[in-house]
DNA sequence: TAGATTGTTAATCGATTAACAATC
DNA sequence: TAGATTGTTAATCGATTAACAATC
């Protein structure tokens, strides 16, 4: 078995990859360290490491085979193995991420999303149904999901992380700015939407002055 | 002029900041580095280290003043200045940060949305107009919009960026699966919803393992 | 060959953690 | 006082960058 790879290296393979993907939609066969390192504004030898830690290797004088490369952090990062998640909360961000097909290639499958509102329980967005969240433990149980993506709103939040927590699913993907109070066999990663956001402008406005 | 925080604070600034948000709610009047630490399951001394970069004192055996701390927070990260954007592509993504008000909080407003779909074009969403994508530039420049949100599909991500390119927006918020090529006086920050994820599953398979 | 690229090492840089005196 | 906490230093740890021999 591999060693792990830091986060950091996870979160560029996924941007190498996203490069790779139009390349190969282009047709471009060879990607060398430089190119990448500059479309991402990076080091170039950072490229060459970070494709180091998955065993992969390049052609002197040439680069890497775009193929082979992207299903060298497709492997790594195992985008093969499904894992199946519900949406809590079927407000305008979880229709999004309902109908957001691309996560798919990534191994993501949502099979339902969960509200409180009944007016919204029954309806059906991009195949998958709506169910009322009484129903999450039951069928997290029966059908072995252990990802849950919360996107109710922040008043919201911690009352939905405690039925989360009650139907024993694993992970919580938090995409409200609210911190929750969660068991620590629960773990939980905070997109944390505004505070991206403020990381984006703070960190930009320090680059141009 | 105080220096610049290095981006892994700012980042934990704002989860300190949601964390004082519901201080505050419950009226809770005093917090500490080892209980925010436990919250965010990290080091306590990194929480002194990093409130130490804004000019914060707390109180011995005490901890930090809750309003004092956000209110220093929401200055060092200026949530104050007022940051005008505009949402390119009114989808679902486009919908959802367009209906979350919390952003204004943190000192984005969201104008308007653009789209090429001329169905959308005319319509309103939480008072907010869709125009054509054609009106972009003459819009951003009559008010001063420099920060363009990005979230149209993977096809039509570059096409959109070199419409902002030219509209001499300078900075781009791209939730889109795209690596962007736009001229270096252009700021992006990829979002990357799907790297995300994959950065979740792994690190979490990992500690589990 | 000349030029471009890889793979890898060593050097640098920055971030995290441990520890503890000072304080209330 | 005893106990909890801050502020800060030093030690550790990890990540990035520079450099270059080897390769085609």
């Amino acid at each position: 078995m591999k060693r792990a790879l830091p986060d950091r290296v996870v979160n560029r393979l996924t941007l190498y990859h996203c490069i790779l993907t139009e390349c190969l939609a282009k047709q471009i066969q060879f990607i060398s360290s430089p190119k990448i390192a500059s479309l991402l504004k990076i080091d170039d030898s950072q490229v060459r490491r970070d494709l180091n830690f998955i065993e992969l290797a390049g052609k002197n004088n040439v680069g890497y085979l775009v193929a082979e490369l992207k299903q060298a952090i497709e492997e790594a990062l195992s985008f093969g193995t499904a894992k199946d998640a519900f949406i809590i909360g079927a407000g305008n961000l979880g229709f999004a991420l309902a109908k957001y097909d691309n996560f798919s290639n990534y191994g993501l499958n949502t099979l339902a999303l969960f509200d409180n509102d009944i007016l919204k329980v029954g309806t059906t967005i991009n195949n998958k149904k709506v169910f009322h969240i009484s129903k999450l433990a039951d069928l997290a149980r029966r059908l072995q999901v252990n990802i849950a993506i919360l996107t109710v709103s922040k008043e919201q939040a911690q009352a939905a992380a405690n039925v989360v927590v009650e139907a024993k699913i694993k992970y919580i993907w938090n995409f409200t700015p609210a911190i929750l109070e969660v068991p620590d066999e629960l773990q939980v990663w905070n997109e944390n939407l505004a505070g991206s956001f403020l990381r984006f402008t703070y960190s930009s406005q320090m680059r141009h002055t």
